[in-house]
DNA sequence: GTCTATACTTTGATAGAC
DNA sequence: GTCTATCAAAGTATAGAC
């Protein structure tokens, strides 16, 4: 019995063990023992190894984000589309239980190697939700302070609902920034 | 030319190593390397070898904020001590080119091995928090909602001013949360 | 594409001389 | 207390059979 694997198939499994693990502490064996893919089949589709790994990882998070995220705040309604980045987010990240693995990487030296990226994620993330809320009648710098206070919001709630083991915390954490964003937005 | 150590001047520099590499990322010969303590040394003064090291720097790390941020919060004039809270968080992370150890074990597997103590220093602080605020006239569930988005919006904040690589954003949100709670404070 | 075997490096940890 | 030497285990990576 052995299952045959398309690159595409391959990284949301190594994205759930990157962000359980981190980068240095996702090793190739703990690759193999939690998805059965030998070390011949993870380099025969990434050939610079871990690296290149954790890089296809990210690039998927980002294309998840652009997509269901970035874009509708920054074309559709733009309450609407805030709206569902409450609802999206609180998804993606299962109520905290998940963490950003941007983020993650953003916190130790694994940010050198992929800092262009990960300062792109989030850039684009706070430019997008600037765009909505101007476009919701917010001022610049108003709506510039919050989008930074918005995209800082979510990462703390997935450290804070994490390190309490509570994934309540997470939840209430968006809503408490959804409201703020309600009411800004009047 | 050898430099005779004591346990206590170890510990603030293994502290900056986990701090920047993470715990998987931090290997004895890298501590070795940053510090020229020879790994004879630090199993002399850690005999539970790494894990021991982390835990340690962990209960500095705790014992700081206790002395500094937390008790000034239970005990002082609250106003005065959120103010503080502030600067001195601000200083201590060194306006976000500084990463918060205990929230970084948080995010990944290295949480299982230090559950307890990471789930107590966010739980006292955000106490601490809500104890200031209560003082200073919040209610009781204005002030549990607002320690929360303290504690959590300092985290982000770190987080975010790490991905961008800009210490300005660090500052900013720390301004934009003291704004809030005076705006709660009145 | 997947597997097994293997090379080579680095890891955490220990022992013993000084 | 610190040093050097050494260990077994685990790490990344490669080669070649199938």
């Amino acid at each position: 019995m052995k299952t045959v694997y398309e690159r595409a198939d391959i990284v949301p499994l190594l994205a759930e063990i990157f962000r359980e693990l981190g980068y240095e502490g996702t090793s190739l064996s703990r690759i193999t023992e939690r998805t059965g893919i030998g070390k011949g089949s993870l380099y025969h589709f990434f050939p610079g190894g871990k690296e290149e790994m954790a890089g296809a990882v990210l690039a998927d998070v980002d294309a998840w984000f652009e997509h269901a995220i970035y874009q509708p705040l920054r074309k559709d309604d733009a309450r609407e589309a805030i709206a569902a980045m409450w609802t999206n987010v609180n998804d993606y990240f299962r109520s905290g239980r998940r963490i950003c693995l941007v983020g993650a990487f953003a916190l130790d030296e694994t940010r050198e190697r992929f800092s262009a990226e990960i300062g792109d994620y989030f850039i684009r993330w706070i430019d997008a939700l600037l765009s909505a809320l101007m476009r919701a009648g917010c001022s610049e710098g108003e709506a510039q302070t919050l989008a930074e206070e918005g995209v800082a919001g979510i990462q703390g709630a997935l450290v804070l609902s994490r390190a309490l083991d509570d994934r309540v915390v997470f939840t209430r954490s968006l809503d408490t920034l959804a409201k703020r964003f309600d009411s800004v937005m009047r």
